[in-house]
DNA sequence: TGACTCAACTTGTCTAGACAATTAAATCCG
DNA sequence: CGGATTTAATTGTCTAGACAAGTTGAGTCA
């Protein structure tokens, strides 16, 4: 494909990654079989798998066995960001912190996921992306799941979503304010395991965090 | 080895963890070579290879080409939460809000994070994973990148992350109160670019977030 | 019609081998 | 001895083929 050092399967996942982004593959689409990709490249089918294992381990396609692959996910995806933020004061602190939304997109569950929140695999979550903001420094980036049967039309809610706590209080239940100083550790515990085993499984997501705290 | 339908490398992969968690590797020691392991569990090098990506994706390994396969990072695991939990009041909600840390380990960046956080890849950051809570129920899970270089010894002010806005301001510098209704766009827009284009790399991390809002 | 079977298709796993790329140690040479 | 070169060891990429596992749809049979 290219001159480059780059390896083939990169270039693949590269070229079917452009495609997927300039819409020549529509969400929901199914891509052509491993076999005609593989034919199409002029590369072995084992190459082709490594592309498409590259990008469904970027979220890009959704793979299922003697069906095909498909391109996953964010089906529906909002424009996200640079208008909605919003000023929340911590009385504990004494900061402010800001908020500014990333992402908010609809998609299946992977396993994981799925295995954590007690659904099935491939039940829809909602992916709610924020990156928070003290002093005007981007601080870090937390990442919520939540699960669409139990919070619909959560997304239509975009323009509250500068506030996870109060968009669950207002349209859903959650609102008994309660003090809580102990945490019922059976819920938690069994997890904990779970996360032990799987430390940092890929801790690329996001993780703005940022050094730049007080400079730039 | 077992007589499950599970997959050859996926019980490799599980041995292989087994021996790491049970010290039989400890952290930084050389794995048997590809083909050693692949002699030793009677199957081919590609198998062994698939178990090690396994682990690889899971921050368990780290492979070195050329040098050997290497049990990876998290060489400082902290005790882990439980006892480490503490009570927020968020004014602009009026809900009571509690966190619990769940691990804060010190790891080298991936390139991913490397590049987010605009840093060489293998420097070390600090992961502080918090488990947040609502009215005892848990909510979501938020995972934050720190590189050690800016915050030195923050693993060892582990009592006081139960606040990370206070904890920048008392041990670091971050505390001037300024209200920030505007975000530096051209702070976050680059990175905005590059989370566009991996809209949910590897959305296993953590995500606890979790259907037991109100109910079990 | 309706349910069942079966064949074709597609992805998943495993094997086998070749060569490239990188690293570390050994060797050679001044 | 010291530095450069060579060699061996180790992981990375790619190919080729075989069979398993899951899905779909067409055809069959009651």
């Amino acid at each position: 494909m290219n001159r480059d050092t780059v390896p083939v399967y990169a270039q693949i996942a590269n070229e079917l990654r452009q495609n997927i982004n300039q819409g020549v593959y529509q969400v929901g689409d199914k891509l052509p079989t491993e076999n005609q990709l593989s034919e199409h490249f002029s590369v072995n089918r084992h190459t082709v798998r490594r592309a498409i294992a590259l990008l469904k381990s970027e979220g890009l396609l959704r793979v299922d066995q003697g069906r095909g692959t498909f391109v996953a996910g964010m089906p529906i995806r909002y424009p996200i960001g640079k208008r909605v933020r919003y000023n929340a004061t911590m009385t504990d602190q004494g900061l402010e912190t800001s908020f500014q939304l990333l992402q908010a997109v609809e998609i299946p569950a992977n396993s994981s996921v799925a295995n954590n929140l007690k659904l099935s695999s491939g039940d829809q979550v909602v992916v709610i992306e924020r990156l928070t903001f003290v002093d005007d420094q981007p601080i870090s980036i937390s990442t919520g799941h939540f699960p669409l049967s139990y919070f619909p039309n959560i997304l239509s809610f975009q323009h509250k979503m500068w506030s996870i706590s109060q968009l669950l209080r207002e349209v859903y239940g959650c609102d008994h304010i309660r003090n809580s100083t102990r945490v019922s550790a059976r819920v938690v515990r069994p997890q904990d395991a779970r996360l032990l085993r799987l430390p940092l499984n890929h801790p690329i997501l996001l993780t703005e965090s940022i050094n730049v705290d007080q400079d730039g």
